[in-house]
DNA sequence: CGGAGATTTAGCGAAGTGGCTAAGTATCAC
DNA sequence: GTGATACTTAGCCACTTCGCTAAATCTCCG
């Protein structure tokens, strides 16, 4: 369900977006994805040129925006994606198939 | 209909995610499809708080992306909205509608 | 405890972004 | 042509982004 404040969805639509916009951060949304939704920090970095620290950053963006979430496992830290955060795009979208027309 | 090349739809992911990112941006964007679909710039500039020039460069990173086209009459140039190129986006959103699992 | 593995934090530098003002280019109206 | 209107281009500056390496942290194993 979206959030009811409206303020709220537009700092998560604004947040979202600017994650997305970075092909890195897309790609690891995705890998994460086809991995069956969580993967540990090391094994997304290990997928990536990047340094590790980079691709830390780039989690830390991605969680930031409520895309990725993390618990430890141990040593390990284990992102999961918030697939359901991907629904404020898809709202924003939603505007484009209601004719315009002032 | 999608482009073949995938290469070139990638970068035409790339531009739109990019050009998306800044709020002025989509706001533009959206400004237009609710007017009807095309507008002046000065219009568009006119509904901002920016000063002209920097909303002409707005203007421009949305074109480069493909989400507006212009063409000149008289001394004005009007925008007008590319709404088939938001369907990159849908389809990368797609692909977390099938169920990952490696 | 001591050491190795997993990951983040700190901090640097190059490059890009986004705002501005001032100056330039068309086009129309007289 | 002259002047006003509609924009864009050029150029500057503050700030952010994104890559890196080096150092810290945290946790498990023996």
């Amino acid at each position: 369900m979206p959030s009811a404040d409206p303020e709220e969805r537009l700092a998560a639509l604004d947040a979202v977006c600017e994650a997305l916009a970075h092909p890195a951060r897309r790609q690891i949304v995705l890998t994460v994805h086809f991995r069956g939704g969580s993967m540990s920090a090391g094994d997304i970095a290990k997928r990536f040129a990047h340094a590790w620290p980079t691709t830390t950053r780039h989690l830390r963006v991605l969680e930031a925006a409520g895309l990725l979430a993390h618990e430890k496992v141990g040593r390990s830290r284990v992102y999961r994606l918030e697939r359901a955060r991907l629904d404020v795009i898809k709202e924003w979208l939603a505007w484009f198939d209601r004719p315009g027309g002032c």
